[in-house]
DNA sequence: GTATTCAGATTACAAGCGTAATCGTAAAGC
DNA sequence: GCTTTACGATTACGCTTGTAATCTGAATAC
């Protein structure tokens, strides 16, 4: 039995992160480290929060073990534990599992389907498929 | 303003289905209708679930307008008012716009990157790609 | 050196979710 | 007709999430 476990190199399994929390990893994943109100700056107003709402979901993140803290001075520096791409590819992951017996193309063929694919991102996936082949 | 408002045909709006939720549409999807009993044959065993659950889950999901019933006799027999094709796209587009800007491409690099493309998927993919294009 | 400020930590609290047990009632059995 | 059974409905309850307000302690400003 292949254990299927470590769901993709960089960063320990971390528990689910939710959505409000993705929030703040995309824009610690942008620039990082930051601090709370940094990261408030960068959220708060496309979301409509106020800042403890940010450093709530900043600890949240920490103790899921998403996020390292680093002090400086009175506050703390926040950086992101799991990578992007790793977070994206688990994402991505569940929901091909989930919704499409784990297949890759009837996600595909949905996407086509219900028009979801502009003319770039078809140019774009025929330059990738180009590449897989060689 | 083109508003975005319905996210797909079939299915007025439905609330936001739960992931446990959704394994209940699952058998229903398949078969219909389908009595909370019989749903639960399908499905208990895998999640490990007691009737009374399945017939929560039906309960909540009737509530948000995902299912109807119609009597039949002492019980209830359900029946999805979403179709399947409605749900997988909204999940879909769902995370398309979430982590990959809304666009189809990078998912699809990501994919390929993270191998987690058959060679099958491949071939199928390219099917419906040159079906695209005519 | 005391008052103010500003950070993280703690607490809050309602809604949604996973997972059921219990209640009330109508049908079925005898 | 009373009892058992088999439903759906109601209630439960702890956990996670979204969204904060409050507390506490340290730095800063005078």
């Amino acid at each position: 039995m292949v254990a299927r476990t470590n769901a993709s190199q960089s960063g320990a399994s971390v528990e689910r992160i939710s959505d409000a929390e993705h929030a703040v990893m995309e824009a610690l994943w942008k620039r990082s480290p930051q601090t709370a109100a940094e990261v408030c700056e960068r959220v708060c107003k496309d979301r409509d929060w106020s800042i403890p709402t940010v450093k709530t979901l900043l600890s949240r993140l920490v103790q899921k073990g998403a996020l390292a803290t680093q002090p400086d001075g009175r506050r703390f520096l926040y950086t992101p534990l799991i990578a992007r791409s790793a977070y994206v590819g688990g994402e991505s992951r569940r929901l091909v599992d989930r919704l499409f017996g784990g297949r890759a193309a009837p996600l595909f063929a949905h996407l086509a389907e219900s028009e979801a694919l502009s003319a770039d991102d078809i140019a774009e996936i025929e330059s990738i498929l180009r590449e897989l082949k060689r």
